[in-house]
DNA sequence: TTTATAACAGTAATAATTATCATTATTATA
DNA sequence: TATAATAATGATAATTATTACTGTTATAAA
């Protein structure tokens, strides 16, 4: 049985006025500001939380640590080679790519992760 | 400049003769085989300088370790969410999803990462 | 209210990977 | 072929990201 907490609430709401995709770390710098005491491992654990119940979203690219997206709506990013940014992409859905990846394959293909990659418009620009 | 190491040598050609994927700890395992002083410390060495000239491939899918496929052509792979095998998938490119992508996106887009998952074969049949 | 327990804060532990450094192997050059 | 320069090694320490533990507190049910 889930119980209801303050400090849950908090994170989610955090996550709901940030488009970068923060870090653990960057949604604990900023809880802190409402709830001073409270710790990295509570975050974590309610991140973790939040994403399993289908509330957020969490990114692994494989670069740096996990990001977490407050908009648990199916959609893609892009991650710039270069500064690192995760940035939102408004693209059409292409989950037609698992029946692609389905007809040789034996098993059963639930899903795909997809990230793009390359240089996002700041960076080219320098 | 790269200058050449048996070690090396051994790291490479033990993935060509494994299809199954497997991570920086197994590479060791067996390795230590034929250079039983080899350290840890080495062969992530090796992995990551192998990935970056683009001979081997470094598998980061967010569960458990990054896994290493000797084969550096591009493809694609399936992680089983049951038994997290990593499985290599027959099937066409599907580079145009970096069309689609880039379509409504300033930056510029280089590639993609995807892999899928589901069930495999071998737990479906449980 | 009282009770049961999920969630907490604080902290320790773990997992995976990277960095440091003195020694050794490889390659270029005399 | 011997020597010199340095990339790579083995051993180990350090770091990063995350999870686990534990006694206390907050939540919600009885």
């Amino acid at each position: 049985m889930i119980k209801h907490s303050r400090q849950r609430d908090c994170i989610k709401q955090f996550l709901l006025t940030r488009y970068d995709h923060p870090t653990a770390e960057t949604v604990y710098e900023n809880v802190k500001k409402e709830f001073p005491n409270i710790s990295l491992g509570t975050v974590y654990r309610n991140l973790s939380l939040l994403a399993e119940l289908g509330e957020i979203q969490k990114i692994s690219t494989g670069v740096g640590p996990d990001r977490f997206d407050g908009n648990p709506a199916q959609h893609y990013h892009f991650l710039c080679n270069q500064c690192g940014r995760v940035i939102d992409l408004k693209m059409e859905g292409i989950d037609h790519i698992n029946i692609i990846a389905g007809s040789q394959f034996d098993g059963e293909i639930e899903g795909h992760i997809t990230y793009f990659y390359g240089k996002c418009n700041n960076c080219q620009k320098k």
